[in-house]
DNA sequence: CTGTTAGCGCTTTCAC
DNA sequence: GTGAAAGCGCTAACAG
């Protein structure tokens, strides 16, 4: 392969100029300019990255790290939205995309670890937030520059851009009492993901706000998964007083849920409510249609970059916080309720 | 940051020795080597990833190129897949990966070109393969080691992984034919993509030996989109002579076709029966359960990855192909039609 | 406007 | 077993 070298001997010049040329410089006469593209063309010279990375001291990549956790479940679209909204801010800088993603969380951490302590990237984005994790502690420590997708319990100083997720159960829940359902039960995921304690947070401000007793087994967590929230939901059916309505954690959840009701041969919406989270495809795809909150993930991402390109160029060093809301989306499996008990 | 240099300083040793205990050299005294660690251990001291790519003449990272054409549609869980076996298998090796993904295929294909050119990345995976298209010439006049996931149509000497999407399509299609349906119709996706003709094909040779009559108004293109292909089927059914069966070239058109049919008022399985391809998570999730062919989605990663390897390691030469199969799914929407007709 | 000269931090002969 | 020295290919002062 021809380096800087070769070029620089061909066109007659030096590499300082050959590097000036390739990194646009001004101060170079029209001529030498030419030449210099002229000589690179023929000898089908390309700069290399990692000898410019070393020498500028910028790797010119960013790490993704994605939890292949239920908290990001992969029968929903999270992962491939949230990488677009990043890329489409990271191309425009010229930033490179790494992704960390494994099964192991413990691999995962040190390989996030190992990726910034390596200077191989110039900072991360971390979609993954468990209530009890070191991990941003060491990483603040150390000053590196990530930005996290989600939030963090204690007051440490991380930049992260998180969706309203006690609003988020709010919505969710009020949705279903204005719809007029009466007894509002929650599939709750797992509750080691801050996310899952913010949803039931938001449920149970929605239940008292509108004077209605919260009970402890209309509160049933199942992990994320719809097999579970299948389960779960059989429970909740077969209780003394069943409720008349699910709010669900997420989309997938809810369509565990949706089977259930129908298999006990009840009718969604007219004998139960069911709400999700997301606003996966699969909602929309649902019979009935799945009455859902969606989840701006897109943005999620835009904003985790713009943070993360910020961090990176102004040297800025005051963490930033954002909170996107979520949209509530209704469709056929809650909304016409109120029509019925009206 | 601390560097070798400093480790070296501190351990009283000089820097080729703390390389060698880096690099875990067999000849090195027990006790250098660990005077050494500790004082990696005291200054906290990290080995520069780039510098050593640098030196080492090897970055260390592959790309994987994903297309977010409608081929790998998003909705289902190609992605996740195929990484998640990409990745099981690197990180065996130390490696690392690039995406390279963007919505412009203009912009992709120069980032794959300027990666590898650059040697920011040692090979690539690439996951799309469009009937014409001249990046994989370019790749090979270059030397530029790279598997695809897909395969080429003319003659080029790539190394590729692929599902066999002739067979996949002959497979759904005599499923159709042995359940009793007996006017087929194929669903198919962006003749763009070599996948959409194998299957395409597949579909005819199933239909001929079975001694029907190809009818042409039966093949209709929706590519790759759900509501393309619900509308696609509406035709379908308009027709004089409607088909009994349709074979959509995946789950996501299938359940555009499902939704057409239901919404006609006709029944699945009984009055049309429905089969797609992919078996993603959807499939099993929706109602009537589609029908469907699996792709080894995760394996074709594996393989893909594998073979990569294999090219940068040995410096083997000769392209490496191969053909993975796919199996047959049979849930509701499909496979009482035999009973009913019987 | 352009060339000279040090590095960037690590690996790798080649000696001893 | 360990050290010295020469790069890897590029950037970035500093001169001029």
């Amino acid at each position: 392969m021809p380096t800087m070298k070769d070029v620089a001997r061909r066109a007659g010049v030096s590499v300082s100029t050959v590097s000036r040329v390739i990194s646009g410089s001004d101060r170079i006469s029209a001529a030498t300019k030419e030449r210099v593209r002229a000589a690179m063309k023929e000898l089908g010279f390309h700069p290399n990255a990692i000898a410019r990375s070393l020498a500028s001291k910028t790797a010119g990549t960013i790490g993704l790290v994605v939890s292949r956790s239920p908290e990001n479940a992969f029968a929903n679209s999270f992962f491939p939205e949230v990488i677009r909204g990043i890329g489409s801010v990271l191309s425009k800088h010229g930033y490179y995309l790494l992704l960390i993603m494994t099964d192991d969380p413990e691999v995962e951490r040190a390989q996030t670890l190992a990726a910034l302590r390596s200077r191989r990237v110039d900072g991360a984005i971390i979609t993954s937030s468990r209530v009890s994790d070191t991990l941003f502690r060491h990483l603040v420590d150390e000053k590196q520059k990530f930005v996290l997708i989600g939030r963090v319990l204690d007051d440490l100083p991380v930049s992260y851009v998180d969706n309203d997720n006690v609003k988020v159960g709010y919505m969710a829940t009020r949705h279903l009492i204005e719809a007029g359902y009466r007894r509002i039960a929650m599939i709750s995921g797992d509750p080691q993901y801050i996310v899952s304690l913010d949803r039931i947070e938001g449920y149970k401000k929605a239940i008292s706000e509108a004077g209605m007793e919260f009970r402890k087994e209309y509160l049933v967590n199942a992990g994320f998964t719809r097999e579970a929230a299948e389960e779960a939901c059989q429970k909740l059916l077969a209780l003394d007083q069943p409720p008349d309505a699910i709010f669900a954690a997420d989309d997938t959840m809810a369509s565990g849920a949706v089977r259930a009701i129908l298999k006990s041969g009840l009718r969604i919406p007219e004998d139960v409510g069911v709400i999700g989270v997301n606003d996966d495809p699969l909602a929309s795809m649902m019979r009935p249609a799945l009455s859902t909150v969606r989840i701006p993930v897109f943005e999620l991402g835009v904003w985790a970059a713009r943070i993360l390109m910020d961090l990176l160029s102004d040297g800025e060093t005051v963490p930033r916080q954002m909170v996107l809301p979520g949209t509530l989306v209704v469709r056929e499996s809650s909304s016409t309720r109120g029509l019925f008990s009206a």
